[in-house]
DNA sequence: CATGAATGAGTGTTCATTCAT
DNA sequence: AATGAATGAACACTCATTCAT
């Protein structure tokens, strides 16, 4: 269950950064943190910044990973669930590492930080493309297709900040409800039962365990 | 234009905090970009962290003081117009204090981060019981009002991260646009028309131009 | 009884330096001890050093002009008491401003440390004079004068440290005993009566009203 | 005889808080002193602070350790003699460290300062039973054993300040010296041969070599 | 594989002092 | 007579990183 150091590194890493912030994080908190001297982290990583770019890289590409899973055969409204449930399943099982990628790419340098910014331009291009389609073919009605792309977004990630699962609401309910959500912003409110019922007919499970390996779920 | 030297610190402080961060701004490029020795910067302000607390409380208690002169007559559809036009209104036109508002507070220590929390859940509050209301009413129906809440905050929240003035987008486009998503997503979807001239008769210029009295808009 | 600016300051000069020491008195503190801003200080005085220099020399000064009235008349027993009265008598009063003396020469620089070494010798050599005469004349006897110079005047000074007005010891039993083992030091061991009217009969109280004025005794 | 870097910093540190004093030593000198760059400092040390707590612990504690050593059952007069050998001979073979612990306490903040008063205490304590056993007895007279006992250390330590080894009085003529005059002070004066043959019988060299092991005398 | 030692650059903050007002 | 503004140098201390062992 503890892993190989490279794995508590990343670990303690993605905890650090995410709790305190990359800058006020320091080399020596991350050694005592993993239980190893200063020295030994360099066996086992490059840079401080290194770090912070292979984590936000392995972020990106898991969620874009699961993203692609999705058949591009489906209705946009079903993609669109199966993109807000991806999204928000990512965040409540995996918050530490979703807020490290959404706060903390300004601390990436120049060429680092434009990689970073593709992949999540490819991601983003997943949602524009869906919402487009649905407006395209009336499902979805809005106003600025970009801007509720935007909202869409920013909605469904600030489930890091604050989603429990020992909380009141399990992650079927959460993602369920953010899915309504989202496609009530699109004008194309659905019942909470047809969505969860459409979301288990998708059964993403086999992409999430595809994606994220390590939660056996 | 200028301003006292404390304004130009306090103006640049929140540039660097807000593209930079807090822990990533050292004293000294805060005073280069002053155009003062750091050491002078000690005549206008106590420590770096007096200076977060002192935005963030400022920041804080413009909204609050703002969204507290929505009078509580109006109906829930109405005030949450309202509430939504001044986050995003006050995002976009304070795009990096409400950035540091957003991203920073964790920079504080325990008691001041106490006092900005207990300020954020005030402003929070009032969210909650326009969306209780109208949920009361019947004019809102959603899963769980509380995720709600939570999914506009951080939805209108984003619009301090992307939005330009210099952009297509009007303020007054930009802050309908945000309150008919918002409606939408609450199972109120209104014409945009409608909400244009909603916001148009609730006529927030006096408010805004109270609570943020230096924007001249 | 507050007295000029100037001499505020130097009282407050004078326990700061005392209680803190030299170094470790920063110059706004000392502003503030007197009620005034730090920069009004140059109004009134040089440097801190300079500040400190005034101090030592008016000490030194004020002990020399009192011990220079003793006359050379007076046989060695009775010279000698006089000098432990007069240095006891200053170093209990006058705690602070003698622990100055005592303890922060080191700070001043070249030159002035000279100065203040050269009126310290003068003084001491009041001293040793004193316990050469009584040695020459049997009254003394000590295997080496100039270490039971050393160690008298070492333990005089040690009052500054400790006495206190308000305790159980008169200034006249303080003086007296220091007198008696002054003597006693020197294998010139006397009854505490006897030097009680040693004392007594050589009234030094115009003496120390002559050079320390500002005390009414 | 360099020793290792912790043992000449700790060396550097005495000679520089002696001389200059703590305040008045930056951690630059003492780094250069040593030659090695101030950020190495702390490899070996906490804060400049601890720094000086170690050494004014170790002073105390080797006095101590030798003034317990002193057998209980040697009468007033020998255990006074011995007393005074030990402070005067470590005071003259360790004078900066000496000069450390008598003039620097003050800069150690509350808690470290109570325990260096603590052990002052129990060090003076043993000079207060001794004179206290040997008024009892009728061996030492004075008018006020408590200040004669202030006034013999006093008098002894000041021994830091001015002692040179390579002057013309020997160790053995300094402690004896001392020994005689503190004899003299507390009325129970003794010829200098006397004291010699005391503090020869007496063999204080074990109990050096034991406190103070670095020391091959 | 792991670490102790080392460092130059940097941290936020305070220093004593000057000077125009 | 008094001060607010200003500064360069210094303060104690931490940073991320390297390297010989």
């Amino acid at each position: 269950m503890a892993g190989g150091t490279e794995e508590q590194i990343r670990r303690a890493a993605v905890h650090l950064f995410a709790t305190r912030g990359f800058h006020a994080t320091g080399i020596r908190q991350l050694a005592e943190a993993v239980g190893i001297n200063s020295s030994t982290l360099y066996h086992y990583m490059g840079t401080k910044e290194d770090l912070l770019f292979a984590i936000t890289q392995d972020s990106f590409r898991r969620l874009i990973d699961a993203a692609d899973r999705l058949s591009p055969d489906l209705n946009p409204q079903v993609r669109l669930c199966g993109l807000v449930y991806l999204h928000v399943w990512s965040h409540a099982t995996h918050p530490e590492e979703t807020a490290v990628v959404d706060n903390e790419l300004r601390s990436l340098d120049g060429d680092r930080l434009a990689q970073a910014v593709e992949l999540r331009d490819r991601y983003e291009g997943l949602w524009a493309s869906v919402i487009a389609d649905g407006c395209a073919s009336g499902t979805f009605a809005v106003q600025d297709p970009r801007i509720a792309r935007i909202a869409l977004l920013q909605m469904c990630s600030g489930v890091a900040g604050w989603y429990s699962a020992s909380g009141k609401t399990s992650l079927r309910d959460l993602t369920t409800t953010y899915a309504q959500m989202a496609l009530s912003l699109l004008s194309c409110g659905r019942d909470y039962r047809t969505i969860e019922r459409l979301l288990d007919d998708l059964d993403l499970q086999p992409v999430v365990a595809a994606a994220w390996p390590e939660s056996a779920i």
